[in-house]
DNA sequence: CCTCTTATAGACCATTTGGTTTAAATCTAT
DNA sequence: ATAGATTTAAACCAAATGGTCTATAAGAGG
């Protein structure tokens, strides 16, 4: 049964190598769902090239394809245009795959092996603006994501942290040093001469266990230094 | 307390300033569902002493407390014990605290206005290992998710990163640089002359346009330099 | 009051680093 | 085969950095 309400129908691009699995979702959605499947290709530079000419509203990817991976095709085609919803899709629910889709702006992401009225619903969902990830697949995301940050947080939270040990002023030196800064320019930014900078180093790097500035500043950076770098757009 | 069966029944401690709530969930878990909650608090620090001396499998922690913030409280939680499953709760959707309750390890998030049978139904799920997430709170958590990380690319994929310029000898020094070695270490390293080194690092600072072996590092690191690392550097 | 910490700063010297030029050997691709 | 890029390396010099020691002043806390 299909309606086709104005408003209410996705246009829908296949990106899959392999042919019996696109023809197949083709037939489904035009036949199950009140969406219609414009176009399918069977690599992802097609796939990309077909975006751009014919503006699907969602891509059904495939992101576990031998020449270009579907990773890469998915941010080509959301540097295109960011409205496009892509739905991830492959064999089998890789952590990896799953974490790395979804990073780089995936909607959803699906398996090939589960059911085709949950393919619809996925499709359905993600047209009106939600995210879909079945709860096994979120599980093993979350599982990723979290990972990472705990990791993050142990580094420079847990372990002890030498910086700890700095007073305020030798962390103000440090400051500007993780910035790249001479002795002079420290200097000259703190009102002190550059003796008084050279003694303060001296005291970081007995402090931080170090020999020279370039590991001083490395310490800093990999142990939860936070300038100002919300928004890092110092250098270039 | 009551003891009920052995693998089915969830321990839950109820995190929540707001009495009323609290007991009205305790309630509500107690009569409509098998599992029990063995205690209350009105506080963070009440309810982490709680978890340490009653161990309970689920917490449902609001995170939006006026004292310590329930962020912080996960994360002592989780360090105490990583495998007690966190729920968040809150009356509002804010797209912050979710993703940032989720980056802490929360295994779920629910809305105070959210259903009593969908309570009910999340803990369900998250006790059995999954994870629970209402798709109009992962809209907004993937919004933020996927935010940062297009930002992230941006920084170092899209805008012209000088560091594509150098060469495969160079890059092999600027890499040992980042790890705070000298000339005379990386010469050692490289089974190369001393002044060689320094002739490369020398154009390592015309391509990078720096003046000095602590910016050069910096800006490795600020532009993709993948030496050992694999984690995110998302801003908080 | 006295001690410890912190911030300041100078002297002296050795080492490291940065800037410039020149140049040879290798490799690469037209 | 030849022009261009890469890798190697030297000489020479200037500037920055690092190591150590000494010393004064201010403030904090016992």
């Amino acid at each position: 049964m299909r309606r086709m309400g104005i408003h209410s129908s996705a246009r829908i691009l296949i990106i899959d190598d392999n042919y019996e699995h696109a023809t197949g979702i083709r037939e489904l959605v035009n036949l199950e769902s009140n969406h219609e499947v414009i176009g399918t290709a069977a690599n992802a530079d097609i796939g990309i090239s077909l975006v751009k000419k014919y503006r699907p509203n969602i891509v059904l990817m495939d992101v576990n394809m031998p020449e270009k991976d579907g990773i890469t095709a998915i941010q080509e085609i959301k540097k295109f245009d960011e409205t496009v919803k892509v739905i991830a899709v492959t064999g089998y629910d890789d952590p990896d795959l799953i974490y790395r889709a979804m990073k780089v702006g995936a909607k959803g992401y699906i398996l090939k092996t589960m059911a085709a009225s949950q393919l619809i619903y996925a499709i359905d969902e993600i047209f009106s603006g939600k995210i879909y990830l079945p709860s096994v697949l979120a599980a093993k995301f979350f599982d990723k994501f979290q990972n990472d940050f705990t990791d993050e947080v142990k580094t420079y939270e847990e372990e002890e942290n030498l910086l700890n040990y700095l007073t305020q002023r030798e962390e103000e030196v440090l400051d500007l040093l993780t910035k790249g800064i001479t002795y002079k320019g420290v200097a000259q930014q703190l009102f002190i001469s550059e003796t008084t900078v050279k003694t303060h180093v001296n005291n970081i790097f007995q402090k931080l266990q170090v020999n020279d500035r370039t590991q001083a500043v490395l310490y800093a950076i990999h142990h939860g230094y936070k300038g100002k770098r919300n928004k890092i757009k110092a250098a270039v």
